[in-house]
DNA sequence: CGGTATCCCTGTCGATACTG
DNA sequence: CAGTATCGACAGGGATACCG
């Protein structure tokens, strides 16, 4: 695959949280560590499969980082690297903005 | 569609410009305004369709403004909106740090 | 609880040809 | 030059069932 698209560095952080539900479970652990299930319950309607999934990416990415305790019940948690919060905070900005870009469309659309 | 996974603002604006080329498109348009065909050969492995396509998502969200001259030769000029430049700007420090994560990735891993 | 395996559906993108 | 039309490939994601 490599990057056939341009490097402009904002196409890195899409590859990295571009994805369908990469920014919901950031948001959820920027709150703090997580366990699977309550990251499930968090983020809205992600199935299983898809939230392991994202979770082995974004931790392969160094974004996020695992922690499996021994004992039973089972029990990992789910917590955001330096590098991880690093991003979210880059992100806040933005999602500000998609805040306010929505609700100015809404206004220029109420019948949306 | 709608909006199931959680409105974060970051995934506002992934709807945005979360495509694979349009981030790049932004950015030659942040250098002044462009021609369609300019942007064809700006932009690299892009597809005429997948452009006009990008394009006129852009242009229906308020990103790029279009601006066609009557003569011949046919002549159509792209151009960013100032919510497109606002957009842009935001996105600067997280290109910045998409480069650096690259950077770093790099040096972790010399052999890749 | 915390996952993995499977199968399918959909959107996105790519190649190519054609039009005003 | 600046697009549109068509068709096909492919990856991401969804539903469900099963495992340690």
């Amino acid at each position: 695959m490599s990057r056939d698209a341009q490097e402009c560095g904002v196409n890195v952080v899409i590859g990295l949280i571009g994805s369908k539900w990469k920014p919901s479970i950031l948001w959820r652990l920027a709150e703090g560590d997580h366990r699977f299930a309550e990251l499930r319950r968090g983020v809205s309607g992600i199935s299983e499969k898809v939230l392991a999934e994202q979770l082995r990416e974004l931790e392969r990415d160094a974004l996020v980082s695992r922690t499996a305790y021994e004992g039973f019940p089972l029990r990992v948690d789910y917590a955001l690297t330096p590098l991880g919060e690093e991003l979210n905070d880059l992100l806040d900005p933005v999602a500000q903005w998609g805040d306010a870009y929505l609700a100015d469309k809404a206004l220029e659309a109420p019948g949306g």
